[in-house]
DNA sequence: GTTGTATATTACTATTTAGTTATGCAACTA
DNA sequence: TAGTTGCATAACTAAATAGTAATATACAAC
C-alpha cells in the first residue's frame, strides 16, 4: 500500500501468519504441547534466528504466547485467532453455499418452466 | 525460501490470498453475485490494474473464476478453497480445544482429588 | 473504419518478507 | 569466575508484493 500507510487488522495478520508452511508446521507441532525454541528448530533445516523470526510473527498474530523458564522461552499455542479466522471463513462460505443452492434451484425451476411454451427470444 | 525454490501449496496460496483486505473485500462483494472488473474497481480508491492484479491472485488461488461476456470478464466466487482452509483451521482448532479441555478437567480432577488425603504418586 | 469501452500487460518503484551469518546477553553449571 | 546453553538482535541480501502510469488488445457500436 505504498504511501497512505495502511494499518493491518487482526484478520490480515492472522491469515498472513498462516500463509507460511513453516509457521503452520510450528503450530501443528505446538498442538502436542509447549516447546522451546531449540526444540522447534530441530525438525527444520533452518537457522535458529529464522525460527525465532517466525515465532515473532506468530506471537504478533496472537497465535502463540511465550513463557519463561530459566533461559528457555517456552512457546505455547493460543487458539483464539484461529477461531476468529474460522468464523470469517465459515460465514462467507455458508453465504456462498446458500447462494449456490439458490442458483441451483433457480436453474431447476427455469428448466421445468421451459417445458411449457416459452416466449421471449426462444428459438424453440 | 531464497534458494532451494519451494513450491507453494494450495493452503499457502489460499491463506496468502485471504491475507489482503482488498481481496477479502472483493470476495465479500462477490458473495452478492457475479461482478465485472469495473464494478469491482468502483468501491476502491485503487487503479484498475491494481484490482486486475488482485483478481489474478484470487484466480490463482482458485477462489474466483472468470467468464466472458463480450468485452467483459465477469468474476464469480468459487468456494472450495474456502472450504479447504476452513477444514484446516477447524481441525487444528478442535485439537487444541480438546487439549485445553483435557488440561482443564485434569486440573479440576487434581483439585478435587487433593481434598481427600491422597498419597503422592498414588495410582490408588 | 473510427471511436469507445472493458480489461490485460508492461515497465517501473517502494516496501515487506524470509532467509543468512555474526554477535550479544542472560542465566545456568562446573 | 569461566564456560556453556538458549535465545534475541543486528546487518545484510534476494525475492516477492502491492502499487503506479502508460500502453496494448479485443470487442461493440456507430
Amino acid at each position: 500500500m505504498q504511501l497512505n500507510s495502511y494499518q493491518p487488522n487482526r484478520l490480515d495478520i492472522t491469515f498472513a501468519a498462516l500463509a507460511d508452511p513453516t509457521r503452520r508446521a510450528i503450530l501443528e507441532r505446538l498442538m502436542t504441547g509447549e516447546a522451546t525454541v531449540t526444540e522447534l528448530v530441530k525438525p527444520f533445516s533452518l537457522s535458529q534466528p529464522a525460527i525465532s523470526k517466525h515465532l515473532r510473527v506468530l506471537e504478533q498474530a496472537g497465535l502463540v504466547s511465550r513463557g519463561r523458564d530459566a533461559q528457555k522461552r517456552p512457546v505455547r499455542l493460543e487458539a483464539q485467532p484461529l477461531a476468529e479466522a474460522t468464523v470469517w471463513l465459515e460465514h462467507y462460505r455458508q453465504i456462498w453455499e446458500a447462494n449456490y443452492q439458490r442458483l441451483d434451484t433457480l436453474l431447476e425451476e427455469l428448466k421445468t418452466r421451459s417445458e411449457t411454451p416459452t416466449p421471449k427470444g426462444a428459438k424453440q
